[in-house]
RNA sequence: GGUGGCGUGGCCGAGAGGCGAGGCAGCGGCCUGCAAAGCCGUAUACACGGGUUCGAAUCCCGUCGCCACCUCCA
């Protein structure tokens, strides 16, 4: 099969057709999350949009590593853990436990690595010292003890932002430091004073921690090999931290990543979500009044480069387009009843699939991960399947396109009828208990219809309602679900 | 000062030279005891001004407006 597929390339501003290093097989490095606190959505539309791109890749018949790092040591995971009275790594274990939680709430795929930064200090050195011999960094002239790559002396620093060093706003000459520019950054911090002697490791320089951008430097090329195919992150991590990274690899002979991608942020009431605006949408407050399901479904609104508004209004709209896919696959199971197709399944990467995806769909996806395009082929279909179920006596054709609608939201990690979300707000046994109870209150409602006593029909509904149970009237009965939030 | 991006209907959000993606909301109808769900039908668009073209939301030039980045960030 010959399938072509283009991503936008960050570093080319142009998109570029995917050609695998390593024939038939991917590698990707998503920059992970700095666990100094609780993970936000913005974290998780990331986490979404390369678990999209991973799944379709798989679907594509490509074997995929993915590596998503941990960055488990930096300034701000000291100076809270401080605050709040416990060693460094206690704070983030903690929070690496919380986005571990988050992103299995959303069926987001677990990483085929997921290295820490403190478990690659060796391979860091290592990294930091073949670039001191090259000659593109040097220790600071103030004896600190921190190492800096030095900016200027790489031709091509600023290639991924396409900026020239000497365009760039002036820094603080007040913070050199011991930098010779302003712009050199530190590839080493030295240990200082009053730091937690666990937070520093040996190194030729003293002792000391990494910085930030050299851990992903060393984490990827671990992994993937000098040379691999895409290097992922939100938007934000484009300058500095990709530029750097892309600098150092590239200054210590690495070719490193050929595509770099980079996801949308979110906005706020029209304000980008930032620490430094403390208006982050944290992880634990959606799933406390959302469901992951209704969240992921959020987050594939709109493309992944675009920046998405978050709003309630907005969840509200995107719930109510859910449903409307939930509400076609429960009836159509629910007719097709023990000739209901089976779920896919995206760990034998699809190919137990009774289907294909439909070739639009598979268009959409092929160009740039075009999931708002993708989707409206989804939703082509539901229309097709629900005018059947409504009129037609095709079970064929039914069970085909309930296979192929949830093959296709399989990919999207959105199918309603996945497992992943069964066990989010409830289990088997409290569903049978529900079921038994709205099955008693049904036959009531049955009998004061049959005796045209509505006013006692509409109380049950309405109570039932009330408890966030919705009753609906069918041809052959009823059904009911629990609504969401 | 430099860099990247954006402006589409009531709202969200695709598309990228030629039959008006899709969703949500609305309106009319079918179905229903009434609903809900679903089906059928339906209105409202491409920031502004020029240009290229048989034809421009799409390409070119200009104008206006908005956002992001230039060493905290998914």
């Amino acid at each position: 099969m010959c399938v072509t597929i283009a991503l936008y390339n960050t570093a080319s501003r142009t998109t570029d057709e995917l050609r695998p290093v390593n024939a038939g097989h991917v590698g990707i490095y998503v920059c992970g999350a700095t666990v100094q606190g609780e993970p936000h959505i913005g974290h998780l539309r990331s986490a979404s949009v390369f678990d999209q791109l991973r799944r379709w890749l798989m679907y594509r018949g490509y074997s995929v590593t993915l590596v998503r790092n941990v960055t488990d040591i930096d300034d701000k995971i000291l100076s809270k853990s401080v605050e709040e009275g416990r060693p460094w790594f206690a704070h983030a274990f903690k929070y690496e436990r919380a986005f571990t939680q988050a992103y299995a709430a959303l069926d987001v795929l677990p990483p085929s690595y997921e290295p820490r930064a403190t478990g690659h200090i060796t391979e860091m050195i290592e990294l930091i010292d073949r670039l001191i011999t090259a000659g593109y960094a040097y220790p600071a002239l103030d004896d600190s003890g921190d190492v800096y790559f030095a900016a200027a002396s790489w031709a091509d620093y600023g290639e991924l932002t396409n900026q020239r060093l000497e365009d760039m706003e002036p820094a603080n000459d007040a913070d050199l430091r011991g930098k010779k520019d302003a712009r050199d950054f530190a590839l080493w911090k030295a240990h200082k004073p009053g730091e937690p002697g666990t937070a520093s490791w040996p190194a030729p320089w003293g002792r000391g921690r990494p910085g930030w951008h050299i851990e992903c430097s060393a984490m990827s090329t671990k992994y993937l090999g000098e040379n691999f195919d895409i290097h992922g992150g939100g938007l934000d991590l484009r300058f500095p931290h990709h530029e750097n990274e892309l600098a150092q690899s590239r200054a210590a002979g690495d070719r490193f990543a050929n595509i770099w991608m980079h996801s949308g942020l979110l906005n706020v009431g029209g304000d980008k979500m930032s620490k430094s605006l403390g208006n982050s949408v944290f992880a634990s407050e959606l799933f406390h009044r959302y469901s992951p399901l209704a969240v992921r479904f959020f987050l594939t609104g709109a493309s992944y480069r675009s920046i998405l508004e978050f709003s309630p209004e907005a969840m509200d709209r995107q719930t109510a387009s859910l449903d409307r896919l939930a509400n076609f696959l429960q009836r159509a199971r629910q007719t097709l009843g023990d000739g209901a197709p089976a779920l896919p399944d995206v760990s034998d990467s699809y190919r137990g699939r009774s289907v294909d995806v439909p070739t639009e769909f598979a268009a959409a996806l092929d160009d740039d991960l075009g999931v708002p395009r993708a989707l409206s082929v989804v939703f082509a279909k539901v229309t097709e399947g629900a005018k059947l179920l409504d009129s037609g006596q095709d079970r064929n054709t039914l069970t085909q396109i309930v296979a192929e609608v949830e093959l296709m939201l399989d990919i999207l990690g959105v199918n309603p009828s996945a497992e992943a979300w069964a066990g989010s707000g409830t289990n088997a046994t409290v569903e049978s208990a529900l079921d038994s109870l709205v099955d008693g209150l049904a036959a009531q409602r049955a009998a004061a219809k049959a005796e045209k006593d509505f006013a006692t029909a509409d109380a049950i509904r309405d109570n039932l309602a009330s408890a966030g149970i919705v009753i609906e009237d069918t041809a052959d009965g009823y059904r009911y679900h629990v609504k969401d939030s």
